[in-house]
DNA sequence: TCTATAATGATAACCAATATCATTAGGAGG
DNA sequence: CCTCCTAATGATATTGGTTATCATTATAGA
């Protein structure tokens, strides 16, 4: 299992290599991220973040990391971007989303539907002239919260609260 | 074969049901779609027709076609949003994305594949809690515009140019 | 410790998207 | 064809997430 403190030594060594520093913001940010349950967005981070951590600097931290691979952008409703680890430091998976809060899991496949996928996209990507870099299956579904009663078969209106993310299974080597 | 025509005579027929009006801005905006190569964003969509509809219109437009399920919301880079035609109205498929650009591309998986996916996410949403609404794989990768050189194992920096989309294949019944 | 350079934090600027509201247009009934 | 009621439009203002600016502070290495 990998502790929190080995993927910081992850990230702390990633930054280095690139002459950037893994500072007390940074780190609060990657720690924030590597606890959370999925992708979280900046105000989340700030809400989470008890520390006196202003926006602005929160807003760069997580350009910089992800500028580094560190981190990995989310898009979700409501023009929100949502950030998370990367793969390479807590292992692929994919999302469970509430099309209407943005609520997001983190899931994972079996390894067959996994290798049929990889392959899937491997295909396609060589297909479109596209350099592969990952893929990514967004299960989209109401959450309890949004989905009250039952679901009608044609989606109609929905409003998107501020939105939350949940759990996440724990990170592999 | 399904026309544009037919399309639009569902189009109308939803907003029919719902007390709206099939107006001259949502027909401009709704041909623009279905004759798209994929996802639009308002401003490409105020590109692509010539005719004067304000942005407010169509900001309006899109949001009223999306309230009524004609239309379905694609979160892409950069915070845009991009829209296309309900798959109730142009069939199920997927989205091969640029990571630096946003341009989308629509693709198809395998029968045998889809198969797969779809049980997966049902027994998923099940498990989650979540009333499953449909499922989208995002194969991910850079486009040729995008990868002049070879991709570097870690993803570093890029910037996001407007971006625009691609072809499509023709809708199915 | 000293020094060069990166990082910070307060602020202003940006821009996509939404809300407002007076005006216009569409459709059903007369 | 004409009216009337309601939805839709369009110009404008506003919101809210995100980015840029820049003087100040902190960090890593000599």
């Amino acid at each position: 299992m990998t502790t929190v403190a080995q993927i910081e030594q992850l990230v702390r060594a990633r930054l280095g290599e690139r002459g950037l520093r893994y500072t007390r913001g940074r780190r609060q940010v990657a720690v924030a991220l590597i606890r959370a349950g999925g992708p979280r967005s900046p105000v989340e981070l700030h809400r989470e973040i008890r520390a006196a951590l202003p926006l602005s600097s929160l807003y760069r931290s997580l350009a910089i990391l992800t500028g580094a691979g560190v981190l990995s952008p989310h898009h979700g409703p409501g023009g929100r971007t949502r950030f998370e680890m990367a793969e390479w430091l807590i292992g692929h998976h994919h999302h469970l989303v509430c099309v209407d809060c943005g609520a997001v899991d983190d899931i994972s496949l079996s390894a067959e539907v996994e290798a049929l996928i990889e392959e899937a996209a491997d295909r396609i990507a060589g297909a479109g002239g596209y350099a592969l870099t990952g893929h990514s299956l967004e299960v989209e579904g109401r959450c309890r919260k949004c989905a009250p009663g039952a679901a009608n078969g044609a989606p109609a209106n929905a409003k998107e609260p501020p939105g939350e993310t949940r759990r996440r299974r724990p990170p592999p080597p």
